[in-house]
DNA sequence: TCAAAAGTGTTTCACTTACACCCATGG
DNA sequence: CCATGGGTGTAAGTGAAACACTTTTGA
């Protein structure tokens, strides 16, 4: 197929932290849109669309969100790859720039009909190269966990460390040990005691300290690895 | 300023590590040229433009420099950060894909006219918004070089352990331990001793040994600085 | 008084850094 | 034999992981 003109279009790839069913752990899920035409009628899609001449793509991205979810709840936006295989969707030739967000457990977004939340580890059949995108951002998320404060923006403004051990558990996918959670993301600054305390849970159990993040915009916590500068 | 359409163009930050004048140690430079005509006329402007309605975008900017420099020198090319702002050049609504280009030392390809390296710490005018394309392109490849293996992509074939030191002070812009780059990287498996030896230099000294990178690609080699996966 | 959940303390381990000292070469 | 640069060994420090043990609560 031979093009004459490039359009350029906005995905965003959101994400929040959710309970399923009746399971106890809350698991990772993605805020997809089913097409109800045709092409890929059916088929899941990634929220977004075209972007407009006068905005630029975190204007646009946020807009088009704006008719899914309430966007006061996205707590963070950032961008991801293009993408630009010039025949990724049919029709005229779409550059995609692609956007991760995150809005934070446990809101519960008002959902237009066609939209719903979606478990990561259980995709639906998916539009055009949308999951490779769904699987971008998460490679993202992850990595970003433990380099960065980026769980301020899934976690609530005051949590037990037992809620943020299970946000961690859910991005990362393997369990993380809520101790040493709490002692390395207080040592970096990451995690401020608010002093309070949480009410038992059902079950009795000694009440958890509530933690704030210390930061509301996103922040590198651990640069180096290896190779710090000196002194 | 109404616009009425897109344009789409593509822009590469190419770094090198280049001697510059007769000081002993190599620094950073980056690859520009300067604009003959208006705007900016005499600014200096990163290498890149148009993307055809037929191409991709990593395609576009590899066909793109091919007009700067020699494209087989270019042993690394990634995405970086999108700039959309409607306003960010003169004329026609352009959006740009920034990508971070890495040509290895000592080379020193054939450069036309009105192309030069230039030391990243003492950048001369430049045109548009590309200084901060430039700014963001170093971040990244100091970030990327203490938790992958991005040097291979500016280090000759074979080199001895002060040689790449310098690449490391030259990107990281902090002095870095011979030694103890040695140890790091071999542990890691990203340094493999070849065996042989450099000859001395003009004023003497004990021969270094060769080493090469272990991959001539890209990768990750230091994933989690902390909430390593248990095991 | 028991179970559940949270928090503390401590040990172990891996990695990195800093630095003193030894080695190989050319003039 | 000495200046120059390369290489080795080692000690100290940091920070994370694992896990047993203690504390606080509801029923």
């Amino acid at each position: 197929m031979i093009h004459t003109s490039t359009e350029h279009e906005v995905l965003a790839v959101v994400f929040q932290v959710r309970h399923f069913g009746a399971s106890q752990v809350p698991e990772l899920a993605v805020l997809l849109w089913q097409r109800g035409l045709e092409p890929h009628r059916g088929a899941w899609a990634l929220p977004g669309g075209r972007v407009r001449t006068d905005e630029d793509l975190p204007s646009s991205i946020r807009r088009q969100l704006a008719e899914k979810v309430d966007v006061r709840e996205l707590a963070h936006l950032e961008q991801l790859a293009v993408f630009s295989e010039p025949n990724r969707v049919p029709g005229p030739r779409t550059i995609a720039s692609t956007f991760l967000g995150l809005v934070p457990f446990p809101a519960t977004p008002e959902l237009p009909a066609d939209t719903q939340w979606h478990r990561v580890s259980n995709l639906p059949a998916m539009a055009f190269d949308h999951h490779v995108m769904v699987a971008h951002a998460h490679t993202r998320l992850a990595a970003k966990m433990s380099y960065t404060n980026i769980g301020f923006a899934l976690a609530p403004q005051q949590f037990t460390l037992s809620t943020l051990r299970d946000i961690y558990y859910a991005t990362l996918g393997y369990p993380v040990d809520a101790t040493n959670l709490q002692r390395v993301l207080v040592r970096r600054g990451v995690l401020t005691p608010t002093g309070t305390t949480a009410r038992s849970g059902r079950s009795g159990g000694r009440p958890g300290a509530l933690y704030r993040f210390t930061d509301d915009r996103y922040r590198v916590t651990d640069e180096f690895a290896a190779l710090r500068p000196p002194g």
